[in-house]
DNA sequence: TTGGCCTTGATTGGCGCCAAAATTTTACAC
DNA sequence: GTGTAAAATTTTGGCGCCAATCAAGGCCAA
């Protein structure tokens, strides 16, 4: 199911950010997009709200999920833990091929066009996930890849618009700790950089939900008027 | 989804390994069974299928999935990574309303009947959940589930007939470090407690795969016989 | 008796139809 | 012009039917 290729074309569309959290998947459209029938979008729908990747509203349809500002926050709690439990296996049992893999993953991030924004999502996706698999654990490696759209979704509901998902050389430079064996200084650098994420979204309190314009409007400072009083 | 009534039939069934891997999972038998529609079963058997419960085969059906060894394996390191982080933040942040749950599941947990096996199948692995709830991180709390659920798989699959799932008093043991607030001892404990389930599985790499019949032969000693030479 | 082959039975998979529900549009009254 | 109400359209949800596929049993030959 996970190499269905409608699947693999929402995950995709997700991780650039081409689907936003709260747009409607409509199964007929879908049907028509990828040229498929309408049940097997059904069973892709399906699957994708399993992953917690949609939510779905009976009688209504699927819509691209959106987390709570709670969920977000727990989102990369989450990822600190898993992450740096990962990353410190990762440098214990670090060989050749797996030197390799980071080398070369590193080489590709720093020398993609830097305009193709979406070749950056994927790839900065794709850092995260690598040190996943260099653990060699399956289990782990499905956990990263789930938290990894989690937290696309959770950055696309929450981010401030025109700034970027990753600071853009922090992977280089945690790459360059993990090939010198400097694995506290490995574990700080991967935590900082989770925290300059999750710092750059607006995950205060006082946030709104985007869907509340009454909380909107007044954290704008519109206050509703008592209109008998005027 | 998680709380239909099929599903929560079905994972409770596995927990308390009345449900065993590889046993099939027939539509129809499943629809009489729940009394309800072979469509809901169907969805059933696919959400179940995006959660690693359950393997389908085309044409063939669903099965409960039967782990490798070496995803057994992954299992446990992944439980050991997440449960300590989990555990480690738990006892950081604990409040008298954990202590009361803690001590409240310890005290079920020590005072049912030892010879009801399918209480004391449910009640060990909720004693991990409970864990994970603590921690108060909903995606964490996720990840704890399907790790217990997949233990309990690679247990049926893996253990040598016979034997507990969990050493009997190991819990109560945690649960007094964790109230003490010895954050190490505990960390150690929960450790050396992951390592004895591990260890009481036929996980050693020379175990033969259950559907192997050459490899367990071979194991016993049954070399095969070039009858051209007799 | 054993091995391969074919037929039979049972189960899953998919498609079309129709009912149920919600959203949008339209009409109407104030 | 505005607000409400009702009808119409669109979309999802579910059920039954039939085709496709696989497992098992029986048959025949060696």
């Amino acid at each position: 199911m996970d190499d269905d290729p409608v699947v693999q074309g929402i995950l995709k569309a997700i991780t650039q950010k081409r689907l936003k959290p709260g747009t409607k998947l409509g199964e007929d459209a879908l049907a028509q997009v990828f040229s498929t029938t309408r049940i097997h979008i059904r069973q892709v729908l399906g699957h994708l709200v399993s992953r917690h990747i949609v939510t779905h509203y009976p009688n209504r349809g699927a819509f691209i999920y959106r987390p709570s500002v709670q969920e977000a926050r727990d989102i990369f709690a989450a990822r600190r833990m898993l992450e740096t439990a990962t990353l410190s296996a990762v440098i214990d049992n670090l060989d050749d091929d797996a030197r390799g893999r980071l080398r070369r993953h590193i080489a590709r991030e720093t020398g993609h066009d830097r305009n193709d924004r979406w070749a950056s999502l994927t790839l900065t996706a794709d850092f995260h996930v690598l040190i996943a698999e260099l653990a060699g654990n399956g289990v782990l490696l499905d956990f990263a890849k789930e938290l990894m759209l989690r937290t696309s979704l959770a950055i696309a509901t929450f981010e401030v618009p025109g700034s970027p998902d990753c600071s853009p050389d922090a992977h280089p430079g945690i790459a360059d700790l993990i090939l010198a064996g400097d694995k506290a200084g490995a574990l700080a650098a991967m935590n900082r950089h989770l925290d300059e994420i999750e710092l750059r979204l607006q995950l205060g309190s006082s946030a709104p939900d985007p869907d509340d314009i009454v909380a909107i409007f007044q954290d704008i400072g519109v206050v509703p008027v008592n209109r008998s009083a005027g």
